[in-house]
RNA sequence: GGUUCCGUGGCCGAGUGGCUAGGCUCAGCUCUGCAAAAGCUGCUACAGCGGUUCGAAUCCGCUCGGAACCUCCA
């Protein structure tokens, strides 16, 4: 196994990274609420964590990829009065809230299917965990760490740390100067404290998404739901836990108190952040309006965007900062990464045409063997340290410089050596595809080369060059379609 | 105000004590029917000021500038 280290916000540093149970390997990330279309920050995180989680499995973990979807539960506004995020966007479009969930879970998948993420291995949601959230509740009221007021669950924090809870530890706040620095809200007086948050929340006849509850009707914290399903498939103690760092405080604090609460242990034992995506310095955002969706990114539409970009142009984008930094957003960037990963994809399309060939006796170069040895390991050292895939591209476009000059001839198959051509098609081709998640995008419309091809069978026509004419007519046929002769037009149309 | 982080060559972006990351751009060369591609070469930076050290982009201090979190946010 390849000795990863892995930056835990816990520890505040890099540490090597041991399972509880090698091979297997639990991992938890926080997905999104699907109440709107996800915009690129959302998708860095997910992509970064795409990332992790290919890595993982290509050195040989079994790894369980929890990524839940918030589809009730998740309030507008501040702290724990606002209305429900999918209620909302529910009566503002007059649909059921099962609507809005379907439509954005549906688009999401749509989105990460493009960006060429894996699917996790289990996508759980809040609605589908009522009875756990519900129990979860119970069991924390009767250990004494939540208390009942006007039918709403509040985690009692004071209570917490005098059992020994360290709340603030992951963010780094010291409990003292959380509660001297806490605003005064509207509507605290349900609360001991105004740092104590809502586990379970009372909701009015004219709130959509209620549940029976012992506290009466309503809806369970946002926080609760990932300490209940991350618990429910990963254990009370599992390997990783992921998000966006803006869920450092509190939503990844709260749930490490839930947790330490029911089970008397910390419930993760590496916590990973990424880094926000951010326009001209500033973080993106839905609610600072400077959000780009990706398909705002692929139509090339964004008022800020002069050309439209690939997924895979921008993946191969993200790929090249480090996820704990922050990267931000320009055309400039994004055009230069369009040409990197191009040059990328050429030399693995060269590389999958190319097979060794050699005369008996031809005398091998040992350095082009160890120059491809030398850049595998360091490929597997840039990503063993703290996934550093930035690192990791620039190693490969070390080998694409060996693709290149095989291609050209530059450097013959038999100074290269059998051994060292196959090692670089399995090192370029692996890390490529299946660890960096990028592939080969085939031009989409080929409307015009129909078109070209079109025109040089009536240039040929007129020559009277029928071999040529009948070899084109092979062509569009081989491609399903067929070329409509006709007296005053020449045009192609699908085979019937 | 509190906590944390960042400031790298024309642009993007790794790097945390000595060993030129890498990509893009630009210039030159080789190759070349043209164009491209490719290869080679060049452009050698670390916000500013002090300090520690044989040696600092990297550690410490101060100054300036920017950001995130502290309230929903990936």
């Amino acid at each position: 196994m390849q000795p990863l280290t892995l930056y835990n916000t816990l520890s505040r540093q890099k540490e090597r990274f041991e399972p509880i149970s090698a091979p297997h390997v639990g991992l938890y990330v926080c997905g999104p609420t699907v109440y709107n279309y996800v915009h690129l920050g959302n998708v860095r995180t997910f992509l970064s964590f795409d990332t992790l989680f290919r890595y993982l499995t290509h050195i040989g973990y079994k790894v369980r990829y929890v990524r839940n979807l918030t589809d009730v539960g998740h309030l507008v506004g501040d702290s724990d009065e606002g209305e429900d995020k999918i209620g909302r966007m529910a009566k503002l479009e007059k649909l059921e809230p099962m609507e809005i969930v379907q439509r954005y879970t549906l688009d999401f998948h749509n989105v990460m299917a493009t960006f060429n993420a894996l699917p996790p291995s289990i996508e759980p949601t809040a609605t589908g965990h009522m009875i756990e959230q519900i129990e979860a509740v119970k069991e924390l009221i009767d250990k004494g760490l939540a208390y009942e007021s006007n039918g709403s669950v509040y985690f009692d924090i004071e209570q917490y740390n005098r059992e020994g809870g360290q709340y603030g530890k992951l963010s780094g706040r010291i409990l003292d100067d959380l509660l001297n620095e806490t605003r005064e809200l509207d509507g605290q007086s349900e609360k001991r404290n105004p740092l104590d948050f809502a586990i379970w929340k009372n909701a009015s006849p004219e709130h959509l998404m209620r549940w029976k509850s012992p506290w009466g009707m309503g809806f369970p914290g946002w926080h609760l739901e990932c300490t209940c399903m991350s618990t429910k498939y990963l254990g009370t103690q599992f390997d990783i836990h992921g998000g966006g760092m803006d869920l450092k405080f509190p939503h990844h604090e709260c749930e490490i108190a839930q947790g330490h609460g029911l089970n008397n242990h910390d419930p993760v034992r590496y916590w990973m952040h990424s880094n926000m995506l951010t326009v001209n310095g500033q973080k993106m955002s839905k609610s600072l309006g400077n959000s780009f969706l990706p398909s705002e990114l692929f139509a090339g539409t964004h008022p800020l965007l002069d050309q439209a970009y690939s997924p895979m142009t921008v993946r191969f984008f993200m790929l090249q900062s480090h996820y704990r930094s922050t990267l931000d957003f320009s055309n400039d960037a994004l055009k230069a990464a369009q040409k990197g990963y191009r040059r990328l994809v050429n030399g693995l399309r060269l590389l999958k045409s190319m097979t060794f060939e050699a005369e008996e006796g031809a005398v091998v170069e040992p350095k082009h063997g160890e120059e491809v040895a030398r850049d595998n390991q360091a490929l597997y050292d840039a990503l063993n340290d703290d996934l550093n895939t930035a690192v990791a591209i620039g190693h490969l476009f070390s080998l694409l410089k060996k693709i290149n000059q095989l291609d050209t001839k530059q450097v013959s198959m038999e100074q290269f050596g059998e051994a060292a051509f196959a090692q670089l098609q399995t090192t370029f081709v692996q890390f490529f595809e299946e660890v960096l998640g990028l592939k080969e995008e085939t031009s989409r419309d080929q409307t015009a080369m129909v078109g070209g091809m079109l025109d040089l069978y009536r240039e040929y026509k007129t020559q009277r060059l029928y071999d040529k004419v009948d070899q084109v007519r092979s062509y569009f046929k081989s491609q399903g379609l067929v070329i409509r002769d006709m007296k005053h037009r020449i045009d192609w149309a699908y085979e019937e």
